[in-house]
DNA sequence: TTGTACGCGTTATCAT
DNA sequence: ATGATAACGCGTACAA
C-alpha cells in the first residue's frame, strides 16, 4: 500500500527543493526545461495530485458547498440536489450534505459542524421546527461571519439572503382557475396547517382564484391536516379525514390539493364513494414526485421545477463566493421565483 | 461582518501564546486555573471553533465519508443516504455525495476529485456503464493508496473489500414460491439484461423456485428488457412488451419483476387487457419504492431495506477506519448479506 | 506555568 | 534557474 505522494516526497526523490517540485508542476518559466521534464515525467509516474486540504487550508477556500435539507428520501428534494450538484461540479465544486430532519437541533449542529471551515457557504431548505420555532438565529450567525447562505422553497422573509422559490400562489391558484373553467362548481382545498409559507401562499392562490371568479368562499371545504399526518405513517387517518369531507359535501366535484399524497388520497376516497374521475369530480396536486404519472388515473399536477431550483441555487451562491465583495459595499440579495407548470394528466378533463 | 476567530487572534487579544490558549481551550492541567478561566470566557464570548479544515490537515483525518451513487432521484439510493448519515452523524462524520449519473468517466472524476485528500474512505455503488465496461482500476487505484472502499446493492467480485448486499436470490425465490403457493401456474419474469449482477441474481431465484416446485421453465415467459427503457421515459415502449407477452401467453397468472416500474406497467396492462388482480392474475415486484404502496392496487414487494444497507455501509466502512492496521497484516473484508422481506398488499391472493 | 518550535502540504515571495 | 522562508490554523513535544 503505497500513501498518496506529495510534494515533500517527489523533492526528496529527486534531490531538488520542494518549490522546484512546486513550480515545475505548475509549468513556471522559472525553471527550465530539463528540471520540468523530469519532475513531471516522475510526478505522472507516481500519478501526483495536489492534496485538497492543504489547498483549502493555503487558499481559505474549500470549493465546497453545503447543503441542508428537512429529509432526503423526497422527491423533491433529490431533485433539488441533483440540481445543485450538477452546477456545482460543473463550476468546480463538490457538495456535502446536512440532513435536518425537519428538526431545529439537527439543524443547527449541522451547520455549526460544516460552518467550521469545511465548506465556503449554504444551499438550504429550513426545517418544519425551526418555522414553528421562529428560531433564526443560526442563519443570522453564519452569515454574519462572511458565509453566504441561499435558502430555496421554504424561506422566511426575516433573514436576509439569496433566495429561490416556487410561484406557490400562482401556482395554486392557476390550478384552480383550470378547475373553474373545466367546470367544477364546488371546489375542495386539501392542505397543511399554516405555518409552512409554501401552504399558506398556495391557500391564498386557492382563495383568490374562487374569488376572481365569484365564487363563494366555504370554509367547510378547507380540510386543514396535521402535518404528522403526512407521508406513509398516518394513512388511514388521513383518508378518514378526507371521507368526512366528501361524505358532508356532497356537491364537491373539484378537489385541489397542496401536496402529491393528498391528491392521490383524495382519489383514492373519491373512488371508494363510487366517484369517477374526472367525470364527477376532477383533482389537482402541487407536487413534484413520482406518484402523479404512474397514478391511477394520473394525476394533474402543478411541477415545481425541483432540479432548476437547485441549479439556479447553486449558481446563486457561487456567483456570490466569487465575486469580490468591497468591505463597505452594502449587500443586495435577490430573490429567484421559479413559475411552476400545469401538467395535464387523466385527473382533469 | 466579523470572521471566524481563529487561536492566533485570541492570544494576541489576551497577550498570551497561542499554545497557551489550545491548551487552556482543551482544559490542560499544565494551565493555571485564572488563565484557563480567561481564555476560556474569551473563547465562548466569540463562539471560537477550531477549523475542520487545519485539523483534517495535521491530523491526517477529514472525518468525512464519500459516497458515490450512480443517481439520487432515486428512493432506494436517497434511502441508502439517509442510512449512512445517520450513521455517520452518530460517529462524528460528514457526508459527502458525488453523483456517477450512470458514468463511468464521471464516476472516475468525481473519484479523483475526492480522494485527493477531502475524505478518509468510500461507501459507493457501481454505475451501469462501469459494469459494462468491466474497468475498475479507478476502485483497485483507491484502494492500493490507502483509502478503503465499501460497495454496496452493484458490486462485482473481482474487487477485494467490504460489501454490503441485498440477498437478491433469496428473495426473488421466495416472492415466486409466495406465487406458486398463492396457487399461480404460469409465471412470467420481467427483467433487464444481465449485466447488471443483481438482475442476473433476481432472475436466478426466480427459475430455482420453479424448478424447485417441479414447473417448467418457459422462456417465451421470461421478459428481458433494455436498460434505456428504464424509468420516465419509454413508458409506453416499456408497456408494449408486456402487452405482447401477456398476448401470446394467455395463461399467464402471475407476475415477478425485478422493479417497481415493471411490476407496475405489468399491472396496468393486465387492467387494460381486463384482467383482475389478483384474482386473475398475481403480481410481486422487487423494490423499494414509494410507488407500491400507493398503486392501485397497491403492490406486494420484495423490500430490500435500504436503509439498514446504508447504516451498515456506513458502520462497516468508519469500523475500518477507525481500527489499528498493521503494516503487514492481510487484510481480510466482509460482505455482509442484508434479508429481504415480502411486504404482502393487495396485488397477491 | 508558560512559551518555542515543528509539522501537516501547498504556494507565493524573496534571496541566491 | 533554484532554493529558503513564511503563511494558512492547529496541537503537541520539548524547553524555559
Amino acid at each position: 500500500m503505497k500513501r498518496k505522494i506529495t510534494l515533500k516526497q517527489i523533492a526528496r526523490e529527486l534531490d531538488v527543493s520542494i518549490s522546484t517540485v512546486s513550480k515545475a508542476l505548475r509549468n513556471s518559466p522559472e525553471i527550465s526545461a530539463d528540471t520540468k521534464q523530469k519532475v513531471q515525467a516522475f510526478a505522472k509516474l507516481y500519478n501526483y495530485r495536489p492534496n485538497n486540504i492543504a489547498l483549502s487550508l493555503k487558499n481559505r477556500k474549500t470549493n465546497t458547498i453545503g447543503i441542508i435539507i428537512p429529509e432526503i428520501v423526497h422527491h423533491f428534494f433529490s431533485k433539488v440536489i441533483r440540481g445543485v450538484e450538477l452546477v456545482a461540479n460543473k463550476r468546480g465544486y463538490n457538495v456535502i450534505i446536512g440532513l435536518s430532519n425537519e428538526s431545529f437541533s439537527k439543524e443547527v449542529i449541522n451547520m455549526e459542524m460544516l460552518a467550521n471551515g469545511s465548506i465556503d457557504g449554504f444551499i438550504l431548505s429550513i426545517s418544519k421546527e425551526t418555522l414553528q420555532l421562529q428560531d433564526y438565529h443560526h442563519f443570522n450567525e453564519t452569515m454574519s461571519q462572511g458565509m453566504p447562505i441561499v435558502m430555496f422553497d421554504r424561506v422566511v422573509s426575516d433573514i436576509n439572503c439569496d433566495k429561490v422559490i416556487v410561484n406557490d400562489f400562482g401556482g395554486a391558484k392557476s390550478a384552480v382557475e383550470k378547475l373553474i373553467t373545466n367546470g367544477c362548481k364546488s371546489i375542495a382545498l386539501i392542505t397543511t396547517k399554516d405555518y409552512v409559507s409554501v401552504g399558506k401562499l398556495r391557500t391564498q392562490g386557492y382563495m383568490d382564484a374562487l374569488n376572481d371568479a365569484g365564487f363563494e368562499l366555504e370554509s367547510e371545504l378547507i380540510l386543514k391536516l396535521d402535518d404528522k399526518l403526512d407521508y406513509e405513517v398516518h394513512l388511514d387517518a388521513l383518508e378518514n379525514e378526507i371521507e368526512h369531507l366528501f361524505k358532508s359535501n356532497k356537491s364537491v366535484d373539484g378537489v385541489f390539493a397542496v401536496n402529491e399524497l393528498y391528491a392521490l388520497s383524495a382519489m383514492k376516497v373519491a373512488r371508494k364513494l363510487g366517484l369517477e374521475i374526472p367525470k364527477d369530480i376532477q383533482v389537482i396536486g402541487f407536487t413534484d414526485g413520482v406518484l402523479s404519472k404512474h397514478s391511477t388515473p394520473s394525476l394533474t399536477t402543478v411541477s415545481q421545477h425541483a432540479q432548476v431550483m437547485g441549479e439556479k441555487a447553486a449558481d446563486l451562491l457561487i456567483n456570490r463566493l466569487e465575486t469580490e465583495h468591497n468591505e463597505n459595499e452594502d449587500e443586495t440579495y435577490q430573490t429567484v421565483v421559479i413559475e411552476t407548470d400545469l401538467i395535464e394528466r387523466k385527473s382533469t378533463k
